[in-house]
DNA sequence: CAATAATACTGATGCGTTGG
DNA sequence: CCAACGCATCAGTATTATTG
């Protein structure tokens, strides 16, 4: 991109000058001469072709073309030094803001956090969950935990964790009048679906079976929604490994049968290129690993 | 007179080019 | 690749002009 830009320092002394009114107090303001403002603003006057002030006895104002043009340049002043400034306390700053999507945040990662913090009480660690795709030079944004394929442009990105996909239930429908034993008992229960609709028609194909209707049942937003509603005995959940482990483990959830299939795609840490080394998000991203590891589901490039 | 902007001038620094 | 040169720009001071 090309940018046609006037010449900054000129934009700076206008600002104050237009902001106070005056070329004496926009100099105090930047500590320097009364002249040297006067020099800046007349130079941007010449550089844009167009007067910005008018000069009355012992008084300034602002023409309409300076109006509008302060607008813009106090606009882009403020932003600069507000991103200067986060720029510069980003490092200082112990905080580490990781985004991840609101399924995995919710039911693996902020339980696991409270070993992080134990291991790192000089990190605050903000977790920033949603479900779309972070630009790291847009967001305020340190790393995140993505799902998917890998191979995303201008970022790092590390496969730390795979899963398996199976189906998860409350231990109330292991009883009953249709107790869940084998595959062939799904049909009759309520299938529970979260976006990936794609999930139980996969897991069926897999499992052989095929007289089950895999678009039946209610839909939610998140997984984690998904498995309250199972938690409930509202119906049959996919769970995905990482996401219902801990459930699985109190006793919430149970695993009706053995057959699980892979997933396709993994779990990958991502950060910017450059900050990949930086020490709060090393020690976070190497926590991370070790926390998959001790699941049991860390997998090595 | 006091306050203000404009003008003239100056020294320092930065930047692109050039030649070894 | 680097040092040297020269020009352009910048930021400043001193001074002048204007006006209530």
């Amino acid at each position: 991109m090309s940018r046609r830009l006037p010449p900054l320092t000129a934009v700076r002394a206008f600002e104050a000058a237009a902001r106070h009114l005056s070329f004496t107090r926009a100099a105090d303001e930047l500590h320097v001469t009364q002249a040297a403002i006067s020099h800046q603003v007349k130079s941007l006057e010449t550089w844009l072709g167009l007067p910005l002030f008018r000069r009355g006895s012992r008084a300034l104002f602002l023409t309409e073309e300076g109006q509008s043009y302060l607008a813009v340049a106090r606009d882009c002043l403020d932003r600069l030094a507000e991103g200067t400034g986060r720029l510069l306390m980003r490092d200082r700053a112990g905080r580490l803001t990781v985004s991840t999507f609101q399924s995995f945040a919710a039911t693996w990662l902020v339980p696991r956090l409270g070993r992080f913090r134990a291991a790192h009480p000089d990190i605050d660690v903000w977790v920033a969950a949603n479900d779309k795709i972070v630009d790291f030079n847009q967001e305020d944004v340190d790393c995140a935990i993505r799902y998917g394929a890998g191979g995303w442009p201008g970022v790092k990105a590390v496969r730390f964790m795979t899963e398996s996909v199976f189906p998860v239930c409350s231990p109330k429908l292991l009883e009953g009048a249709h107790p869940l034993r084998a595959p062939q008992d799904l049909k009759h229960h309520t299938l529970l679906h979260d976006h990936m609709n794609e999930d139980w028609r996969m897991w069926l194909l897999a499992a052989g079976i095929d007289d089950v209707d895999p678009t039946r049942g209610p839909s939610f937003s998140h997984s984690s929604m998904v498995l309250q509603a199972a938690m409930n005995g509202q119906g049959v959940a996919l769970g995905r490994s990482p996401l219902v482990r801990d459930a699985i483990a109190e006793g919430t959830l149970v695993q009706p049968f053995k057959f699980t299939l892979n997933a396709y795609h993994s779990y990958f840490f991502v950060c910017p290129e450059a900050s990949a080394e930086r020490p709060k998000i090393a020690a976070f991203r190497d926590w991370l690993f070790a926390e998959a590891e001790r699941d049991g589901m860390r997998i090595k490039e």
